[in-house]
This record gives structure tokens, sequence and C-alpha cells, in this order.
DNA sequence: TGTACATCAGTGAACGCGCGTTCACTGATGTAC
DNA sequence: TGTACATCAGTGAACGCGCGTTCACTGATGTAC
């Protein structure tokens, strides 16, 4: 009942996700995408209307797929266990999803540091609405989230918690990318792996330790602070 | 005594150190570089033979500028402090000095930004040299004067620390980055400003702030994490 | 049922533009004899 | 001291290339009468 080949269109978001993800905008032209979908350099600007529309679309589907998949395991989080989470366990939701949707899921790593431009761009096209609808929710719900399991975490200290935890996922992701961009002959490579040894893992290892150490860094952190301010 | 209007090559370097760090290298024409300096355009190719090698030479300016101010920092804290610094103190130096000198010192901000290009690109001139003489010195600098004020750390944790507070610190220059770049009539300028609103105070309170943060929430984490271990 | 027309996915070739680079040149300064 | 030549910073105009986009077109499907 699927279509065997699947429209123009379709072929064209496909491609378009795994080539902007890998390489960004700018360093991606239409003929390759087109090459790469099987179509005609023209089927860009008659389906999308250029360039810069089908990364905007592009850069919607990905965004969106990762915000369902976060708000959805927060959610469970909070109803189904029993007894309620830890504030380990919330931290640990968060940051595996955002690893998990980033690095391993369809479309290839390397996505965020595409869309890092989509959020840097002067005028990319509704950037309020890609906040409102993309960011913010994730936000409320992991702060809230939060609020459950540490109800002594002053409110006005949160947005600086989530920007730390958000800081550091961002950077492990970085770290990743870099390192699967680069030529393993080469000699930094050698010396990244020396003093990062957990590069050299495979994703599924990578993801899991990264996710353990954030988790304990944080859950420290937090703790500490809460004893700090009440000493 | 000095030479009232510098040479074309020293001109544009200047000019390029500004330009390359508010808008990146691929958003940056040889013909703007050549306008903002007050020069012709052949001149970027006969003084450095390609807008690639003006890049290079401008990033290693100020990577060395930022690898001295920071040794220079750390060294001094451990030298002339008495008592001996603490723990808190040597988080404190490393983040106040990346951060000064990322988002106050002349070159203007956002020159990590472009200089995050540096070292993704696959043939980046050298990149193994400038891993090698900028990042390496400052990592083992700074790792050491956290085994000394922290004997207690085991040393395979140390990478796993640092690369926690190194994300803390590029997130939060991002942030203001990023807003320095927003339309202050956008409606999502509004929104940042309430969730974050810190970023509306000037530059020195906002890295006095942040610096303030990432300390605690580091120290509390470190010493965290050793309370929990030795547990 | 047949015909005329509209719609739409998709195409191949060409267009115009901005880019980094190159080339032939100028004019000033230094150097050899 | 004068002349011939070499060197070098700097220039203006042009070149060639790859880019995103556009245009005129095809062929298939749907629809009205």
């Amino acid at each position: 009942m699927t279509d065997p080949s699947p429209p123009t269109k379709d072929r064209l978001l496909e491609a378009a996700e795994h080539l902007f993800a890998s390489r960004g905008f700018d360093e991606v032209s239409i003929r390759e995408l087109a090459a790469a979908a099987g179509v005609n350099i023209a089927a860009v600007n008659y389906h999308f209307q250029g360039k810069e529309n089908l990364f905007h679309e592009v850069c919607a589907r990905r965004f969106s797929a990762q915000r369902d998949r976060t708000l959805q395991a927060l959610e469970a989080l909070q109803k189904e266990s029993n007894p309620p989470p830890t504030l380990a366990m919330v931290i640990r939701t968060l940051v595996n999803e955002y690893l998990e949707g980033t690095l391993a899921a369809d479309g290839g790593p390397g996505f965020l540091m595409a869309v890092s431009r989509e959020l840097h761009e002067p005028e990319a096209c509704d950037r309020g609405a890609m906040f409102k609808n993309m960011i913010q929710p994730v936000f409320s719900s992991f702060s809230s989230a939060l609020q459950n399991v540490a109800p002594q975490l002053d409110p006005d200290q949160m947005t600086w918690i989530i920007a730390s935890i958000v800081g550091q996922i961002h950077h492990f992701i970085m770290r990743w990318v870099k390192k699967e961009a680069m030529d393993p002959q080469n000699e930094t490579y050698g010396i990244m792996l020396r003093i990062f040894p957990v590069l050299g893992e495979p994703l599924p290892v990578y993801i899991e330790q990264v996710t353990d150490h954030i988790t304990r860094f944080t859950t420290a952190a937090i703790t500490g602070m809460n004893r700090e301010e009440s000493a």
C-alpha cells in the first residue's frame, strides 16, 4: 500500500535532512540536494520556493520531533514512576532524550549545529514562533518537573540551572560531532582520544556515559547549592 | 613615533578581526574586508595569499592572546595568593578570564563562534598545531591547578569536570552573542529577557553574575560528587 | 462517451550575480657600479 | 654623483566559476459539458 517511490517533495526533505545535518546550510548546494534526492534542481524551488524555505521546513520537522519525544518522556516519568521520581531521574531523562534525539535519531548527528545557524540568523523566518513553539514548552515542562522533585529550589535559580545543564549537553554533542567529522589518521585525533577516551567508544556507550556524568554532576551541584544556602 | 596610518596589512588584520568575529567566515566577503580596512580588494591576496589564510592568522592571534591571559591568571593565582587558593577561586579565575577574554576583549564578542568553524573544518590548516599550542596548555595548567586545590580528585574525572565547565562557559557566551545579534523590537527578545533577565544587564554585570553562577554550581558539583563517592 | 480545457508534478537549459582570485601595472625606495 | 636595475607595497580592472533562481516546456490526471 505504501508508495514504493515516494514523491519528489518527500525525497528532497529526506535528503536535505541528512545533508544539512552533516554539513550545514551554506555548505550544501541546491545541486547537491537535488542529486542526492535524485530529482531535478528546479524541484527545490518548485516545492519549497527557495533553499531557505526547505531548510526552515527541515528544521521545524526535527525540532518538533525532538520536542515531542522530550515532553513525552518527562510526562511518562512523572505519571508512571512509583515511587515518584527523584531529582536525578528527572535530570537523567532530559539529558538522555536530548542526546538520543540529537545524536542517534534519523537525520544523523550534527543537526544541532545546522540548527544553531537557524537560531542565529537575524532574518530567520518565524524565529519567534520557533522559540515559542519548540523551546518554551520543553523549558516549562522540565522546569516544573524539577520544581516537583526539588520544591526547595528558588524559581529564580531555575533558569540558571537549566542553562548549566543545556550547556553541558550541547558541549558533549559538539564533541561527538567534531570527532565524527575528523580524520582518524590525523594526529589531533589521537591526542583527543587520549585526553578524552570515551570518544573512542561506540555511540550508545558514549551517550550512556555522558548521561551518567551530567546527571551526577548536576544532581550534586543542585543538592550542594541548596545545602550551602540553608547553611 | 607610532605610524599615524598603519600599513595595509595591519589595517586588514584589524578589520578582519572585527568582521569575522561578528559575522563569521562565510558571511564576510573580501570586498567588505577591503572596504572596512580602506584598502584595495587585491590587498588580501597580496598580503595573505587568500581569504582562508587571513582567517587563520586572525584566529591564531586571538587564540594565543586568550591562552596567554588565562595561563598568566592561573599562574598568578597560585603564586601570589596567600593563603593558597581554594577550589572556588581556581574555578572562578578560569571562568572569568574566559568570559572577559571572549566577550569583553578587543575584537568584540562572537569571536568564539567564528573560531568554532575553524576547529570544525576538516581541511583547517594546522588544526593539530592549533590544538597542541592553544588548547592543550590551558587544559594542562587548569587541570593541575584543580589537582592542587582538590587532591582527592580522581585524574580520570578531571576531563569530565573540565568539559562540564567549558560547556557551561560556551553556552553563556553564546547566549550573550545571540542576544547582541537580535533586534530588540523582536517579540522573542522580550520573551528571552523575561525568562533570563540577566541578559538585560550591561556586559560587566552579565560577566560577573555568570561567573558567580558557574563557580558556585561547579564547586558544589565537585564537592558533592566527592562526598557521594567517599560515602 | 468523447472532446476541450485546466491543473499540476516535474524537467532541462539558461540567466544573472557575487564571489575569490589573478593580471598587468604604478610609483616609491634601495642598491650596484 | 649619476644612472640602470631590482624590489616591493599597493592598485584597478577583469576573469572564471558556482551559486540560487527562473523560464518555457512536457506529460499525466482531473473535470465540465
